[in-house]
DNA sequence: TTTTTACTACTGGTTTACCAGTATTTTCCG
DNA sequence: CGGAAAATACTGGTAAACCAGTAGTAAAAA
């Protein structure tokens, strides 16, 4: 892990252009930084990755291609001491804190100011866990219904209630899968199990309370 | 309202300081285009434009302090001609729509391209409403739940919705309300129906986007 | 390497939901 | 009061979901 006066090689992985430039415009000013790349798809860093040495991550999790919560595992499986901070607006507690469990380092709002961006990279660097402002006021002001933990499901489970909540069948999920009826069936159970729900209305409330199905 | 070849000064009003320096970052490559500042508060700009000649705005209209709808009015009681660009990350149809109404001409979500940021600004200044692609496509292609008027229920229906949605079977809402599970049943039908759904996961989530039920 | 996890698949049930009608009673508005 | 809308109830059937186990295989983690 790099220390602070050492040269740090920085990359942004963002999908919006503007945030690009204003990052790089930013720490332009840095001459400890060097930015190795900026990439809007995490597919195409995760290959730049694999070349070279990168110090530390901007990490927009809310990119469309993977789940940036994904792809920061993916990173720190990789790459363990490249230092991950994410980036987003989201400012729901859970979010901020599952980010971390996946590795991250720390976790800011696209409105921090350029000091305070300057403030948490360093802190990162020396292998703090850092915050902007109004994320550390998110975190230390818990919720009451954030404390059900949101329950862990396979990539499969997650397709399952996807296609649940579109309102397919067991035998037309069956279809689609190229799965036997009784698989989508054992999945279906695992789901209730997991959720501790008893039926599908349930497993829907708790699946969009969890925002694990958009809705939309 | 300036023509393209003139020299057009142009104001930000964004709150998150990255974006502002992302914009700077490329818009400096403008000769034709003057920045004659960035405000984090609409209020603040507001103030400077009482006083100034502004051409173009560009304006996040998801600002902490006023509404961004109310700021965009504003802005074109105090100055007709001043273009407003609209800029946010909400994908929404309805919200795009609303914005235009307050006076906008156009509206950019954060990750437009450079080239496509400048493209827009000079339709918008040539007086025509411009989007961002991705924006274009959300309005040629309305959510199909748009289209389809809310349905109206009963205060039975409704309060049989929101059992369902607790996870209650047809047998416990029956005697939770001491009715006849059959009356429950055909209530359960003809949610299905109005909602035109075919099944309960269905139906949660219909419900859940036209805000039928609360999820918490 | 061992262990665990995920995915797959099955048996043989029970329960619940869904469909298409019809029909009676209650409630509420004009 | 009369009529419409809503709520109630029923028949009779089909489809789907739910339950409780067991179990093989492949891949990932310890």
């Amino acid at each position: 892990m790099s220390l602070m006066n050492d040269h740090v090689v920085l990359a942004i992985v963002e999908d919006h252009p503007i945030v690009i430039e204003g990052l790089k415009t930013l720490l332009k000013e840095e001459p400890q930084i060097t930015i190795a790349g900026s990439f809007t798809r995490g597919s195409d860093f995760m290959e730049f990755l694999r070349h070279h040495k990168v110090d530390l991550v901007l990490l927009d999790i809310m990119l469309p291609d993977t789940s940036g919560m994904d792809l920061c595992r993916d990173i720190k499986k990789l790459s363990p001491d490249t230092v991950v901070l994410a980036l987003s607006n989201h400012t729901e507690r859970s979010i901020i804190l599952q980010i971390l469990q996946y590795g991250a380092s720390g976790y800011l709002v696209k409105n921090v100011s350029s000091t305070e961006l300057l403030n948490c990279l360093k802190e990162a660097l020396r292998g703090e866990i850092t915050f902007s402002q109004e994320v550390k006021e998110i975190i230390t002001r818990p919720a009451q219904h954030e404390f059900k933990q949101v329950p862990t499901l396979t990539k499969r489970e997650k397709q399952i209630l996807q296609l649940v909540s579109q309102g397919k069948t067991t035998p037309m999920m069956a279809q689609e899968l190229n799965v036997s009826p009784l698989t989508i069936e054992t999945h279906r159970r695992n789901l209730l199990q997991k959720f501790d729900v008893k039926n599908v209305a349930e497993l829907m409330m708790a699946a969009v309370q969890h925002k694990m199905i958009t809705g939309y």
